[in-house]
DNA sequence: TTAAACTTTCAGTAATTATTGAAAGTTTGT
DNA sequence: ACAAACTTTCAATAATTACTGAAAGTTTAA
């Protein structure tokens, strides 16, 4: 396989999985593009390789930013700013399951919180049958939530020989 | 809090979160409106509850059915078909995560292991860069697809006492 | 075999989400 | 203080995704 293909290929492949998964495809690709490139690239160079606008490239450039995954790097004596990802898998992943929980789970179970607060005075079926499913949630929830925080402080390694030697 | 608002938040929440996971949103509240019925829904039941036409409602409880999280129930004596989801919170996770590795794992794992050979002979700093990434994807995909194929064969209580007591 | 009772499909439309590009904003060097 | 070099914003537009509703299809009972 040639290389620009292989690129080409990757790009694509990294955008579909991030839209799957309700990422902005464009992010996805952008971070592609950081992912495999030798150097710190500017806003220009991005735009280019995957023929978008600049207002479309500095937005999901920034997000990315948001989301940790990319940083400024600045080269003395130019003006321009230049974009490096972070290039640890391990790193990467934690970044995004870090900041998923924040913006979505977290939310969640605040909501699971408030709804266990439903008056139980009448039992319907119905309330019935609402009530176990939040209770069997806020259970859920609350476990994943201490798990994945677990989970975010150990390394790789450690990680997964965890998961290898106990699951055996 | 009242039942029925208690309700609607629940379905706009589970609706809301699975939109920010590439769920259709409507797929998520049609799920989220059967977990916590007491009792099997017709179609017609749900069109009403979530004010959405037939057509719509008919799609994402196929849908649903093809994810493996809700089946179809048949009442004797009745013609309509009735439909119940699977209530037991751990093993809808279960099935959702099966589900998606199935559809976007697995054929990003082909991909990362065609983008592996493509070809040696020039080294330049792209395509190094670009090979060594390709290759830490394919040793962690690697390792998660191995791990969540053990996570998935454990029951809840086993699978969270292993992470609690490993990480301690 | 017919027709009532139901389910499925899908072309057209609506709603949502993403992108462009030009104008406004900012920073830096002189 | 100015202007060049750059970044950011955002209203208009395009692209994508979801929904409707009516027609076609299917199943069942008599």
């Amino acid at each position: 396989m040639e290389f620009n293909e292989a690129k080409a290929q990757f790009i694509q492949t990294w955008g579909k999985l991030g839209s799957e998964w309700g990422i902005n495809r464009t992010m996805a690709q952008v971070h592609a593009i950081l992912l495999i490139s030798p150097k710190a690239m500017s806003a220009e160079e991005i735009m280019n390789e995957l023929s978008i606008s600049r207002g479309n490239a500095n937005m999901n450039i920034r997000d990315l930013i948001n989301w940790n995954l990319v940083h400024k790097e600045l080269i003395p004596g130019d003006r321009k700013e230049y974009f490096t990802a972070e290039k640890d898998i391990w790193e990467v992943a934690r970044r995004i399951i870090k900041e998923r929980k924040k913006r979505e789970m977290e939310p969640v179970l605040k909501v699971i919180n408030q709804l266990k607060t439903i008056e139980g005075d009448q039992q319907t079926a119905e309330i019935k049958e609402f009530s176990s499913m939040i209770n069997q949630l806020d259970t859920f929830v609350g476990k994943m939530d201490k798990s994945v925080n677990l989970l975010l402080n150990e390394n790789e390694n450690k990680l997964f020989s965890i998961l290898f030697k106990l699951m055996s």
